[in-house]
DNA sequence: CGACTGATTGATGCCTATCAAGAAACGTGG
DNA sequence: CCACGTTTCTTGATAGGCATCAATCAGTCG
């Protein structure tokens, strides 16, 4: 059976979105205003930073110096545990905003890795946090902070049935919500990097998927996944 | 066999740590001076919140006002999933702070619940973010919720065994932290809520108790873990 | 003391990890 | 453009871990 007519991957191409969408946006234009008006040396935001696929945009230990926006791409958020393991802690996707512990520590405490060629903002934090209220971000700092620390659900529970349709309902939703196409998800991840991040294994990622595809409830066609309806797996997962 | 000679439940009481040791510690003596000084209506911090065990600190939807530190006993914050499902996403131990989503929500996103007889104190945000900065609370501020977002493993990942475990020492590192004893600990929540929050049974749970105490790795006395050498568990884990 | 709740222990079946192999896609070089 | 090696994904067979059902035991409270 080859239910895998498997496009080429080239045809698909990741997209910047619009600086409207990106959470990032608010803290943004505020620092490019701040920057221009004082005549600053460098430009407090707006400097883009291209990370190809395999490349890291930070490293564990690294100098916490700035927030990125991804732009265009996706990162993977990687954890390194002292037994040498990696474990995925989440896929980024354009408009969501990584290395906010840049606030609390000297270092970033994860790897940010490009899935794919990516794009990403940087802003460049204030070494005095008092800065922050002088230049006017703070109400948008702070609904960033408080947004990330809002109690959720891990992809990490439940059946590797669930954590998978969670997974592809939480991806899709995310793409939707920077005005992405959150149906026909282009999944520039591997197979390996998803099972990573549920805490599973490539086979049964995979199996799923298949299975899901038979059930009509995804079409499996590559590396994209279109989204049909994914309520119909939802039943069984109870 | 009865490895289990249960004491009393009434035995351990839970005792309340010092200021010093507490994570609101900074915000809140600086907000209690500023109150002060400002000969303010109601006390802007040091208010303490008794909470008898398996009742609401603040439950999901409630306006959210304040910062929670727990001060005495054991606070369960719980997720409540669409379908009805209560899924326990921590156990706060005295020192530790609850309610962060507060800087960007209205509302609270999850239900605080007492899993013994707990005290806590609340530290009321200002309405403006911008008074932060004003009371000088912005750098101890930014220290709590950066701390928050750093990027952590979920205890919801490996086995059953190393999910145990690794409660086991997280647990107790976090108690040793706030200058409590870390190695023999009060169990003061259930098995069943231990077992929600590692996402697994609770027979699990119990049977991989009674075989971390046949293997000396720790010593289960009811309610009471005592913690001997958990190093020997991990080889299996790996 | 007796009902009730929480914890433990046992027996059985399902889910998923593991090992293994085949199929498809990709990159390279001819 | 095709051959070839490498990587990624898929599919199958098997074993093991954990959920499930069920029963016993201990502790609590009326």
């Amino acid at each position: 059976m080859s239910i895998r007519a498997r496009p080429k991957r080239a045809d698909a191409r990741p997209r910047p979105i619009a600086c409207r969408d990106c959470d990032l946006n608010e803290l943004c234009r505020l620092a490019v205003l701040i920057a221009h008006r004082e005549g600053r040396e460098r430009p407090a935001a707006g400097s883009f930073r291209m990370i190809d696929s395999g490349t890291a945009l930070f490293r564990s230990g690294d100098a916490a110096t700035s927030l990125f926006a991804v732009r265009q791409g996706t990162i993977k958020t990687v954890h390194l545990s002292e037994d040498g393991h990696e474990r995925i802690t989440g896929f980024h996707v354009p408009g969501e905003v990584i290395g906010l512990e840049a606030f609390a520590f000297a270092t970033y405490r994860c790897e940010a890795i490009a899935v794919e060629h990516s794009v990403c903002c940087e802003l460049p934090l204030p070494r005095q946090p008092e800065r922050l209220h002088v230049q006017g971000l703070l109400p948008a700092m702070l609904d960033l902070l408080g947004a990330a620390v809002a109690p959720k659900v891990p992809l990490t529970r439940g059946s590797a049935r669930e954590r998978v349709t969670r997974f592809l309902q939480d991806h899709g939703e995310r793409l939707r919500r920077r005005g992405l196409n959150g149906q026909r998800l282009r999944m520039s991840m591997s197979r390996s990097d998803i099972a990573n991040l549920l805490d599973t294994r490539v086979e049964t990622v995979s199996r799923i998927l298949q299975q899901l595809h038979r059930e009509r409830a995804i079409h499996v066609h590559g590396s994209t996944i279109e989204l049909i309806d994914l309520a119909r797996a939802e039943p069984a997962g109870l």
